[in-house]
DNA sequence: TTCCATGCAAAGGGTTTGCACTCTC
DNA sequence: GAGAGTGCAAACCCTTTGCATGGAA
């Protein structure tokens, strides 16, 4: 499957302050190309569709460097491995433990009513809501 | 630190289902002893100062088969490890980004309203609700 | 030339697995 | 003595780190 690219992405790099290297635009296009959900290794391998030499190391490092600059926001959902999220208005998640796939749940459709107040010194980072389903197998 | 042993374990065990052995009954005494928010290496450790032969592999599977057992409960919070919640009642957790602990939320305080309709063949396991919140460090 | 970014390989840390030993019924 | 449970060590997988090379200002 050859990924979607994304005109803008060396743009919108800049705006965020990070300075746009190849390794990196070409992340970014595989990123905000459309929102998804991708694990690091995900984004490695359709990043190397185009750049057959991407590192890892490039790609852990390019991500962490995006989730300061909230550019992505970080999944915790799965044990096995972290998603990125390149939607960062706010909305809820759907995940299926059977296959381990996730989609959004838009923030329309779910409220969280009565945050509590936050002791002094704590600081809301931000609210996660994981609606964990199981489908059933494929016959 | 001595952990508080819980007297009931082996019958907690009998009834779930699960035959009562010394290993499992002292996993069951420190999860069970009172609500708590563990990782499979604290486990190890607290059961290992009453039973200091305890392997890790037992812990690990001991774990696996109280959340199939719907004993404990699965905490997908921090990336680093899973934690284990001895709390099974319907609640939420707010999770200190900076320190890694976790604290409950309960469910008067915080409602979840409009829990999307699900597609036919999705079951609904549970909804977690995560606050992350991050604390000052220390002067 | 200086400094940041990149690539590679190895290390790290939580979790799982394979297998032999033990215990219980 | 059959089968489940346990312990140990190694394997596994995702992620991070160390370090030398590369590239831009």
């Amino acid at each position: 499957m050859v990924t979607t690219r994304f005109p803008g992405a060396a743009e919108r790099l800049r705006k965020a302050g990070i300075p746009p290297t190849r390794q990196r635009v070409a992340i970014a296009e595989v990123l905000f190309a459309r929102p998804v959900h991708l694990s690091a290794d995900q984004v490695l391998a359709r990043v190397r569709e185009h750049m057959p030499e991407m590192s890892r190391a490039t790609v852990y490092n390019t991500l962490k460097l995006f989730r300061e600059k909230n550019m992505v926001r970080e999944l915790v959902v799965d044990p096995e491995r972290v998603f990125y999220d390149s939607n960062t208005a706010p909305h809820y998640h759907l995940f299926d433990v059977r296959t381990g796939e996730l989609s959004d749940v838009s923030a329309d459709e779910l409220q969280v009513i009565g945050t509590p107040v936050l002791p002094a010194g704590l600081e809301l980072e931000e609210v996660d809501v994981i609606i964990r389903v199981r489908s059933r197998a494929p016959a």
